[in-house]
DNA sequence: GATGAAACATTTGCAAT
DNA sequence: ATTGCAAATGTTTCATC
């Protein structure tokens, strides 16, 4: 975690090493060194500078929803009343304090804020509707599309260039 | 990994381990205990039967977007000209194949489905428009919703039941 | 970037509850 | 069915080249 700078620059060896680490965070640093062709020291250097720059911004488990019981998930498209900027915020920090919507993004176009919401069932999503959307205020359009399979899911950005 | 099994039942315990591990995957086991008020040995069986079962599904490294050079991301609704089955696995099979979608979904509604793209910029935006999604045959229409600002973004499921 | 050594973590068997 | 302990193995980390 550090500042933003324009462009760390990546060499080869980073790209291989974010490429390895998007597919398996959990790998020991001796099997990274291993697969990237270094001995471990290096290795772990060039892991703690990622870090550190913030271009690996974390590492998480990535659950199975259905275990979890998240079996429902649903895209929402939101249009706001008054276009005023303390709206706009108070929105996006409802959104942040909801578990339940794992991404909220500010658009461009007709549509003011995407989420994506992940609930147990359709009960449990009118209920976030009703009583959290609809409850907002400044609210004026909600348009809900549910997701009947996912197709495809990775977290993995490619590395081409930058 | 392993066969999905409707409910592996998650005690408080497994609980605490998956809500730590889906902010720190890669905290160490040892301190994982400590956190949970377990020794390392249970702790860690805990983990791998959770990993077994499949409720862990991957641990990842999620990566700046801006430093690595993907600064635009993009909402996509598309829609399919003859919904045979056949189109359907054809264009989700297409998006499986390109880096740049992160996320497809098919969907109910209007929306045949739902990207998510992740490029650059503007410039190679336009050309995954022109060169892939209109390239495919079957895409009937496309509809593009750009993302000025990620206001929320987690991959952490709540886990209150289930 | 490599080596070697010390500190630390993971992993397993077994006894206890 | 799950924990705690302890010993063996493997990993991380740092000083040095």
């Amino acid at each position: 975690m550090s500042n933003s700078r324009p462009f760390p620059d990546l060499d080869p060896t980073d790209r291989q090493i974010l490429s390895i680490l998007q597919r398996d965070a959990r790998i020991a640093n001796t099997e990274l060194a291993d697969e990237i062709g270094l001995t471990p020291a290096p290795t772990l250097r060039r892991v703690r500078r990622l870090e550190e720059e913030g271009v690996i911004h974390r590492y998480v488990a990535l659950l199975d929803p259905k275990l979890v019981n998240r079996d429902l998930m649903v895209m929402v498209r939101v249009t706001l009343d008054k276009q005023t900027k303390q709206g706009f915020q108070d929105f996006a920090e409802q959104m942040r304090s909801r578990p339940e919507v794992l991404e909220c993004y500010l658009c461009l176009g007709d549509t003011d804020y995407l989420l994506k919401v992940c609930v147990p069932n359709l009960d449990a999503y009118q209920r976030f509707l009703v009583d959290v959307l609809a409850a907002i205020p400044g609210v004026r359009n909600t348009d809900s599309t549910i997701v009947v399979k996912q197709e495809k899911y990775t977290t993995s950005l490619p590395l081409d260039e930058g």
